[in-house]
DNA sequence: ATCGCTATCTAACAGTTGTTAGTTTTGATT
DNA sequence: AATCAAAACTAACAACTGTTAGATAGCGAT
């Protein structure tokens, strides 16, 4: 038996994840409550347990797919024959773009992975310890060939990603700054600094 | 009558919010409870309010600390004689050695302000909003005097104070980079970034 | 119309939450 | 040794937590 598809190709169980998106972000998800949640989705709490395990389960839904996302765009790009600064580039752009167009989800996979439940915390901080490697590893390169002055490259990493993720704070605010804006003056910055 | 002092100029209460700081900065605030809390301290759940009101006031007490130390620190270069660069780079020096040496603090006051009643939180984040726009001033007073790129003042303010709170994420590691490396590359990186 | 299967509901569980009331202990000052 | 306030304790509160059991309603296929 299929299941029930709310809209097009929307699942009640995908509903559920991306009311919970919205509200793990506003709320944290230890503050958030199940109650709260099965108001915003517009059933009883007792309900989502048809569509869902458990709350932890929806955390792991989101965190995972976020990372998944990441290091399948990063393969695709290590693959590819551009010069390290280019790949960087690539790189900085898409978490950009996944923090405009999936705000909510990334903030999540950002903010509220500690209260994953073992074992999915550490895999969830093996992987993002690898995939922080691997961009590492490109800045690495990328001083060796004298592409990009001579920074400490886990530190570099460290400020790209922190900055990024401050996009956040943009998103909550009135944004008398344009998308666009944001991420041209993002990118200058934060390639520049790289530059040789 | 004067508040019993447990050490050399330490009040219970402080005490108290110390192991309060270290608890909320492990566990989130939400998750963090009184009775944790009180374990730390040694003591049972209710003897806590014999020298606090309320939960929420420790929350109050470590955001407020910290913003104020922030906006006096900044009120003091504002005030100096030194370049909109040399000023930037004061300013950058002085989050990372906060976040190196009040690393519990300033993690709660970045991350756990939320959580704030109102009107602390409106308090709170009115005193935040000005903050940026003073260091986007400076921002902006050094692209007019040609001593900086030309950046969006509002995006390099958000990029570098990102990027310094992500520091956060070095403390909760196992450091094989040192303290010393990690602001001499974090400085480096964002100011040659801003610089024209 | 009736079957079978979902999805929803109500009610309840056992545990935890921040906090208060009332009592007892502690320890410095008299 | 007596006093007295500060600070600790025990016990309890009402509200809320994630989750389960069991009954009921909805609905497509026979």
């Amino acid at each position: 038996m299929a299941k029930i598809r709310i809209k097009k190709n929307t699942t009640k169980k995908e509903v559920i994840i991306e009311k919970a998106a919205k509200l793990f972000r506003e709320k944290g998800f230890g503050a958030a409550s199940m109650r709260d949640l099965a108001e915003v989705v517009g059933v009883e709490a007792a309900s989502l347990y048809n569509h869902i395990q458990s709350k932890s389960e929806i955390l792991q839904a989101i965190c995972f797919k976020v990372a998944n996302e990441f290091i399948s765009h990063l393969e695709a790009v290590e693959r590819s024959n551009d010069s390290t600064l280019k790949k960087m580039e690539i790189i900085i752009r898409f978490h950009i773009k996944m923090m405009l167009e999936q705000y909510e989800y990334v903030y999540i996979s950002d903010h509220e992975w500690r209260h994953l439940p073992e074992p999915y915390l550490s895999n969830f901080l093996n992987q993002r310890r690898s995939y922080r490697k691997r961009l590492s590893d490109i800045i690495e390169q990328g001083i060796a060939k004298n592409e990009m002055k001579n920074i400490e490259p886990y530190v570099a990493v460290l400020t790209i990603l922190s900055a990024i993720s401050g996009i956040e704070s943009w998103q909550r605010s009135r944004k008398t700054t344009s998308a666009e804006t944001l991420e041209a003056s993002m990118v200058k910055y934060l390639i520049e600094g790289l530059k040789k």
